[in-house]
DNA sequence: CGGTAATCGAGACGGTACGTCATGTCTTACA
DNA sequence: TGTAAGACATGACGTACCGTCTCGATTACCG
């Protein structure tokens, strides 16, 4: 048996379907018809659900929709193994996201939940949780075990090199100036691991046989 | 005779004053209080200037947005000029800008007009026009002038190596997990030279004295 | 068990006192301003109600306009009873009616929904529904009762007497050329029943000497 | 030969063409789209003329939509003449002036034009002078001759006999309950000439049995 | 024939109101 | 207690007129 935390849960229960209804609303909308046609009442309208329903568990439409995103991707986004090489390792853990990201335009959303994140120090934090540190973790991580295996030196800049990473990344998802392509990733890859400045005397490529 | 480019301007001509105080109100509202806080009307209010004089020349609050950012940061950018290193050069490249946009919160206006950009190509391709080609620009230039000194194999991928400078800046812009410091920039410079893959058999280091 | 003719209502009741609030100041606006002080915005602010609530209930301001006076007239205008004789039944259908409308200007009121109403035709079938038809509804009693007396033959037309007699009260409520005294209804209740041809050499009662 | 009592006319001159487009511009959008319609900027785009134009010589729509009217009117109304007998006379002067009245919807309009004239008494004023006194007046005159001919008693009071003339019609052209026909006209007369109180032991011809 | 002066077109401007829509709160009845 | 229904205050939206204004261009006269 285990112990109960919570004191017995008077009243009604909280419906389980109305949270799912309004969560898949939500989702819809965010990726069909862009951030700004999630409105509380379209929201509302499309889960069959009352407005003050969505207004009881979130406080903002914004909460919701980082809610929903962070439902949709949570279910999607595998834990990447380890690869054997700091290289390999870094395009398991991206490509699956840049193909993710790539099939639906998650550009606008995400530009929307750093809109209001920047001006929102509560959502902020809840966006950094659950969807930026995940991923830094995963690199981190990627990272711990490339300096581990003596690819990369102990002094470098971990948080600095998942910039690197990520960066570039978030730049083309965001500002649309250039494809996300799975080619791209690669460079991005290449280029932190291997610098771009002059032919290095190295013994081999970037990824030694 | 002379050829006329211009025809006669016919009817009463527009009011640089109305202009100005538009676009510095704009810029106040959306420096100071957010973009969200940029309504029509409260501009308008603020301008001392009627909603339709607004609309008679901006389309959307973020056509207007835009145009006040631009305003603002025309006048504040200078042109780098050639300090003999591609090191240098994107040091004095990015060191000016991201302490223009430390200064305030750029973030959040940037990733409004982004979230919109996502959804009107109109706006989109201004935004690209005006604020990310100009600096895209300076950075092409500068390795262009890094591949002329032999500084950089000719078939380094401009574009990427762009993505790979301005994304982890943007990154921490938008996303706001860290600052975005002096030490922050060099350190992404040094290892988009450098790479990070174990030290490197280099003769010297990436800017010899 | 009792049939129950309302099925329950749901959902938060309307506000008596927002609907009051509102034909209220719309009556007064409407009376002490004229018509064209009646917008939307100013019934809204004054009422202290918000200016859709105002739309919820009421489509047009026209609608609004109606609503307020019919309820001031319906308030003030009591059922005349049978004075034994036409003339004098007339009078005492009239003169409350006149003196009401000459107290203010509902001249211009009056105008003003007649403006709208030959336009719209559903705001047509409520004017007529709420001001035009009760009043000669009174009016046609009126005169079948005289029939009944005998006092005037069977084959007058009814329709044409009744715009006989509110033709010429309305005509100098609504131009306002002359005023609406009580002498002029009484006279135009005696033209009508006399006319005005030469000396009738009637026996009869209409005007005794 | 007459004084000049104008000086000289400096300066350009004013525009006929531009008058004429002005006025057609105002009564066509008057008569055809309904009062609501005739607005400045409307008016100035149909006639193909500029605002300042239209302020130029009209201080406000509602005296431009009485000049419209008055010029279609004045040009269309002819003179009534002598027909021998005050019920000819009558008719004379009311059918015409039906006939051009239903041909089109005057009604809004002159419910728009007595809206703002019970407002405005400068435009009151002006309603009188041009529309409604030229037909009282012929009235009058009409009551006159039947007068001297003997038809009807000197103590007649001729205003109020003009109101029952002029009301009913009026009434029915501005509430639109029934028709405006040439049948109504006759009896509106005949009530008047004889009355309705029981058949009256006139000699009279004016309903010769 | 050139100067003076009013009118004209075009159209920008500060306002006010329109009617709609979204936000977030509330009140009620039902589950 | 949670939920559906829906009324409510607030306030921004984008549009349409209002009446005023500032231009340059036009068209008379008058010296």
């Amino acid at each position: 048996m285990t112990a109960q935390s919570e004191s017995a849960p008077r009243g009604r229960p909280r419906s389980e379907k109305a949270r799912k209804a309004i969560l898949d609303a939500a989702a819809e909308l965010l990726l069909e018809r862009g951030p700004s046609a999630v409105s509380m009442d379209t929201v509302a309208d499309r889960a069959g659900v009352s407005k003050a329903t969505i207004y009881r568990w979130w406080p903002t439409k914004e909460t919701l929709a980082l809610d929903a995103l962070y439902t949709e991707w949570a279910a999607t986004v595998p834990e990447p193994r380890d690869t054997g090489s700091l290289r390999g390792d870094l395009l398991a853990l991206l490509r699956p996201w840049t193909r993710l990201v790539r099939g639906r335009p998650y550009g606008r959303v995400i530009a929307a939940l750093l809109t209001e994140a920047r001006t929102d120090p509560v959502l902020d934090a809840e966006y950094q949780r659950r969807l930026v540190q995940p991923r830094r973790d995963q690199a981190r991580e990627i990272f711990r075990r490339a300096t581990a295996r003596g690819e990369i030196p102990a002094d470098v800049k971990i948080e600095t090199a998942i910039d690197m990473i990520y960066g570039p990344l978030y730049h083309r998802l965001l500002h649309g100036h250039a494809p996300l392509s799975d080619r791209f990733v690669a460079d991005v890859v290449d280029m932190l691991l291997n610098g771009i400045q002059r032919p290095c005397v190295n013994v081999g490529p970037a990824n030694p046989a």
